[in-house]
DNA sequence: GACTCGTGGTC
DNA sequence: TGACCAAGAGT
């Protein structure tokens, strides 16, 4: 075994984390957590992870689900793509595959939601199959251990990284590395103040012996956020029920409910008095701001409340009123949580009527 | 290859 | 407090 693997081994043993909820020779368990991790931290995903095991025990309970429920045990985790994905690569399993996970990396790379880093991963945790994984944590270690310069998202500089984690990556023991990498990342080699004193690479590492450590991994280039700007027609009937809109199953909260929205206030304010009888009863909500990764988005939401609805158009589709004290189960858009939060109406129990 | 996708944490 | 990032992948 090369020298890299056996002392991160060593202190694998000794300060790993082992314990985690999918730590376990599962692979369909493995294959959740690795979906639910891609961009979100652990501590984010651990109550999401139980719920969904929860309910979605094996592959064909999750199989055999509605989408809308998937999406339900979703919001509020985001990359909602993640979860639509989850389901197709479900049904796939069940069709394709005899409700097993494969074992060659093309087999299980060709799976909707499922990229190298995280084929490897499954396959290395699940398998012993000594496939190199590259996330965050690795680049991270990878370029500070072999001091590579220059942005990972470079293709020539992601292609060395590529080379050398699967270079460091033994023949044995493949799951305890695959996990002692990351969690070397997580824990000693961090993107700022690393504990460079506690780590078994320090000695060898090109960032720790020539103080390289704030400079490396090499930030990505600056980009401007774009602004956007959205009006959001809220609008309860008597029984407090919210019409709900589903989104295109791509873009922005693809598949999710949320508030009808419009460009400009003027659209936004015909739509909600083509909907009600009382329209006297509009007035301004609070503006929520959210800031994503790549742009920045303001709602301005007006609610109709207590209005009289007017039957939902009905060759119009994709609008259903939301009912807060009946059981049901669809996916809703962060903003919509926090509209309903302010509303002081319940979110827990969802139904969704024909329109 | 640049862009998009969500939310929460960190400094 | 705003920039930056996190068990990346799809278009």
């Amino acid at each position: 075994m090369n020298e890299f693997a056996a002392a991160l081994l060593n202190w694998f043993d000794q300060s790993g984390r082992k314990h985690l909820p999918w730590q376990v020779r599962d692979a369909y368990r493995i294959w959740i957590s690795e979906i639910m991790l891609q961009q979100t931290q652990v501590a984010t995903v651990v109550p999401y992870y139980e719920r969904f095991i929860q309910r979605f025990p094996n592959v064909n309970a999750l199989a055999a689900a509605p989408l809308d429920e998937v999406l339900h045990l979703w919001t509020g985790l985001g990359y909602y793509a993640r979860a639509r994905n989850l389901h197709r690569t479900a049904q796939q399993l069940i069709a394709h595959h005899q409700g097993m996970m494969p074992k060659t990396l093309d087999e299980v790379q060709s799976l909707p939601g499922i990229g190298r880093s995280t084929a490897a991963a499954i396959l290395a945790l699940s398998y012993e199959l000594p496939h190199a994984i590259l996330d965050g944590n690795v680049k991270r270690v990878l370029t500070r251990y072999f001091g590579i310069h220059g942005p990972t998202s470079n293709k020539q500089i992601e292609a060395q990284l590529w080379q050398r984690a699967q270079q460091c990556t033994p023949t044995t023991r493949v799951a305890n590395y695959t996990q002692a990498i990351m969690d070397l990342g997580a824990l000693v080699c961090t993107r700022s103040k690393p504990l460079c004193h506690a780590c078994p690479l320090a000695t060898q590492c090109i960032a720790n012996v020539q103080t390289l450590q704030s400079q490396l991994p090499t930030p990505r280039p600056k980009r401007t956020r774009p602004q956007r700007e959205v009006y959001v027609a809220v609008i309860s009937d008597e029984s407090d029920a919210i019409l709900l809109q589903q989104r295109p199953a791509s873009g922005i909260w693809g598949g999710l409910w949320v508030c009808p929205q419009f460009d400009d206030a003027e659209s936004c304010h015909t739509f909600i008095h083509s909907k009600v009888t009382n329209a006297k009863s509009l007035q301004k909500m609070p503006v929520i701001q959210h800031s994503f990764t790549h742009f920045d988005l303001t709602l301005r939401p007006y609610w109709a409340a207590n209005a009289i609805a007017r039957t939902v158009i009905a060759d119009e589709t994709g609008y259903c009123w939301y009912h807060p004290h009946r059981p049901a189960h669809i996916g809703l858009a962060k903003p919509v949580l926090d509209i309903l939060k302010y509303l002081q109406i319940a979110t827990s129990a969802i139904e969704v009527s024909d329109v």
